[in-house]
This record gives structure tokens, sequence and C-alpha cells, in this order.
DNA sequence: CGAGCGATTGATCATAATCAAGCGATGTGG
DNA sequence: CCACATCGCTTGATTATGATCAATCGCTCG
């Protein structure tokens, strides 16, 4: 199967089959397997590669000094880690295994040989990246502006969605194998009240968690809860009309 | 003097004459002036140019169905909105104004002509965008796991900071054209209790604010309050070894 | 002068944090 | 194989942070 890299990215433009070989390569070369619950990059590090996560899941997260944790952001299969990094000094964030997790590293190197050979994947790429910044600013608006029901509603339509894309949903149901301790970290809330507030969406209908699985019966309803509105993910094939002509 | 830009982008490179004309070029054509409060461009609005701060202040914001709004990040002078923006079919937010306002409109042309007879230019906008993006994880963790009182303090530092590496502060003050309002729409927090934790940090001599003016006397004191550590801003001269050889 | 805006204050309410305890499943070492 | 520890989840009681509602005040501007 192709990588899911590959399949996200069609969601952007038409890859032509060199392009998915290229991907492939890429996506195949200096893999590493880690366990999960481990540091893939500390704060303080210097980055040396760009991570493409192949498997599982991991995410971005920043202790502050007093043990506060607050999990920046997921990255899921087809997810990379910002692409320029090398440009910067030192990690201002440490990135984290959450399951056990395979993800190719990927030199300066190669991304710019690639970006030269294949500027129809760079392209892509960085839409990519645009997509993974309003990621970020949606989260700001979700800890800032929703209350804990809309922030869980809102955060499960997220990954749906996100995992939807690229293949990893059977029907209305998805894996989510995060502990409500790491629920709590990425939405700003504790635990306890993470616990209580799935009750209220289990209740409600809206969800049905167990076993790491998620099963959403009726997403739009749950979009509703969260007051979701999926344009800020830019899914909607809006580049299928850069063909990639033959 | 210089645009703020080239202010900005010396704190990673030496930039070379030839570097300074154009940027100073790039932010002497075409110019608008906005009143405060205004939009510069609209959610679902297709964006065509780069838009660069040249004087005055700006934000992104969303708003939610219901009418909560949630202010993302502050633009201003030197700050630019991300650079592949054309890439994108529709804004999944908005920009608009703080204050009276100077920007610098940028077409995806003299962006892509730019790069390439610049690159010294160009690797110190990726630099910028990768800088930006670790502001927006920053207020990620700030509105996730901060009190109002380490938010506020939080931003007052940051404002400072940025307002410092481009030559806008004055002594221990910077301007601050921000209602109360509008710090509750960036932090998350209704006015009424901005207005009691400023209150709060004004009677501990960590602050003093009026007139749209702030002045921080004891900064080293407002960070420590904020749990604040700048290292997400790369200011460090990271990059002042990339020298521009003549 | 009156309107509107921004800041301020007081009173009350709501959401979510914290503290504490217990439960069930899993895994491990004696 | 059992005893025990650990982890993730759950529940109850209490507390705290911040939201909401309402009113007032000073200032600027038309």
């Amino acid at each position: 199967m192709e990588p899911a890299l590959t399949r996200k990215l069609e969601h952007f433009t038409r890859l032509s089959p060199e392009d998915k070989s290229e991907l492939t390569r890429i996506a195949s070369e200096r893999v590493r397997s880690l366990p999960a619950h481990q540091d893939v990059i500390r704060e303080e590090e210097k980055p040396r590669v760009v991570n493409l996560v192949l498997e599982g899941w991991a995410c971005r997260y920043k202790h502050l000094e007093d043990g506060r944790r607050q999990i920046i952001s997921f990255f899921m299969p087809g997810d990379l880690c910002d692409l320029n990094v090398f440009i910067l000094k030192r990690m201002d964030h440490s990135i984290g295994t959450l399951t056990d997790v395979k993800i190719a590293e990927i030199s300066q190197e190669t991304l710019e040989a690639m970006g030269l050979a294949y500027p129809r994947i760079l392209q892509a790429l960085w839409w990519d990246a645009l997509v993974s910044a309003a990621i970020q600013r949606e989260w700001t608006v979700a800890l800032g502006q929703r209350n804990a029901t809309e922030r869980l509603a809102h955060l499960f339509c997220e990954i749906f969605c996100r995992l939807r894309c690229i293949g990893l949903t059977e029907g209305s149901s998805c894996p989510l194998p995060l502990t409500q301790i790491e629920l709590g970290d990425a939405t700003g809330l504790s635990f306890v009240h993470i616990n209580r507030t799935l009750q209220d969406l289990r209740r409600d209908g809206l969800i049905k968690l167990n076993r790491r699985r998620l099963v959403i019966p009726d997403l739009e309803a749950l979009m509703r809860v969260g007051l979701f509105n999926p344009n800020y993910l830019h899914l909607d094939h809006e580049g299928r009309n850069i063909d990639a002509n033959r």
C-alpha cells in the first residue's frame, strides 16, 4: 500500500507515478522503530533531520518549569515535522511517541534534491505545512474559546477527519490510542474532567469509546456539538485541478 | 530608517547591502494604508498577496458561529503573513487591523523572483516563518496551561521582546495599543477578568500601563511570573555566523 | 449635550481543578 | 501461582478560578 503521506498529499494534487515512487522511496529509507512513550527529540537539542511518521502516533509537547505539560499537536501516519527545522539552532519543544511508532528520517540533502527534481511534491508539502499551521491555529481557538465538551468533540472530529483522509478509518470508527491523561494534556483540562466529559458525550450517544477505538455514530451531530467547521483542514480537493499531466 | 522586517531578519543573519535594498524596495511598493478596526482579508476569501506590516498592529482572528472571538496572533511591524498562502484556495481565518496600519502587498511573482535572486533573504524569511510557528505553539501552551496572571505576564513579555528586536521599545517601555477586550480575546479571558488581573500586576509593581503604553520596570521579574522562556523566539543570533560575505 | 467607548467595581454563578479513594485489568517477581 | 505494584479509569466531595450580569464613571467626539 502507498504510504500515508502519499494518500494525504493526493487530497491536494494529483501525483504522477514518478512522484509516488519517489515518496515511497523516501518513506522506506532510514526507517526507525520506536516504542511507545519515548522521545524522538527533546527541547534544546539541535534538529538534524525531518521526521516523517509512517505508523503509530506521536506528539509535540512542552513542559513548563513546574511540571505542567501541554500537548501541542498530534502526529499521525503521513505527518511530517516542520520542513525547514534545520534552520533552527535548537528545538523549542519536544517530540515524543504515544504508541509504538515507525518514522522515516529525511535529511536536508534528500529534501532539497527532491524539491528540485519533483516540484509537484514540494508544492504539496507546502500545502501540508500550511494545513498544519491551520490546525495549530484551530487549537488556539479551541483552548481559548471552547468549553470542555466542545473541545473534546472538536478534537475527535479533527482526528477522525485526518485519519479518514489517510484511509485509517473504518466506517464510523477510528483508532484513538490516547489515555485520558493525554487527552487532558492536549485539551488543557484535568484528566478527571476529561473522564466526566467523555461520560457526557457517551450518554448523549455522540461517541462510543473503548479499547482505544472511537466510534462516531453521527459525525454531523458531533461536529455541531464541537462547532467544528472542517474548512481549516483544506481537504476540499482544492488543487485537484493541478494535474500531474501524465 | 530600515524597514522593521530588515531589522528583524538581521537577528538571524547578516544581510548584504544588496539584500537590504531589496527588502527596502519590497517594503515600499504597493503600500496600503488602512484605518484601525478594518479587515485586511476575511475568512473564506481567496488569498492573493502576502501582506507585510510596515506600521501599526493587526491580528489574525476567528469567530465561532455563536459570536465568540479568538485572536490567534498579533502582527506588528516587520511581520508577514504566511509566505505561501497562495497555495490555499480560501482563508480559514480573518486578518484585521487593530490600529491604523500601513501594509505592503507582495505578489507571488515578486516573492519568487526575490527568492531566486536573494537566497539569503529567502532563508531568513523561512527562519521568520518558523519563529511564527513557534509563537503559535507557545500560545497553545499559554491557553492550555497558564492561569490569567501568567497568560498576561507571558503575553507582555512576548510583545516586549518582539518589539525590542525591531527597535520599537524605549528603555523599559513599549507601545501597547490594545483594549482590555482585545487582550481578553487574545488570552481567552473575559475583559472583566483582564481588568482585575491587570490590577494585580500593577499592584505588584510588575507593570505600568496607561495611555496605550506599557512599562515593565523589571523584565526578569515579569518573565518569572509568566514562566516566560524566550528560547522559542530564536533570537539568540543563531545565524549570525552565516555571513553575508560582502 | 448626548452618545458611545473603554475602564472599573460589586455580586453572583458556573465551570473545571483539586484532593481523595477505590476498582479492575495487567504484569511481574518471589 | 500468588502477592503486589502499576496503570488507567471512575466517583464523590470540596475548592478555586474565572464568567456573567449589572451598574457606574470618565473621556472623547460629533
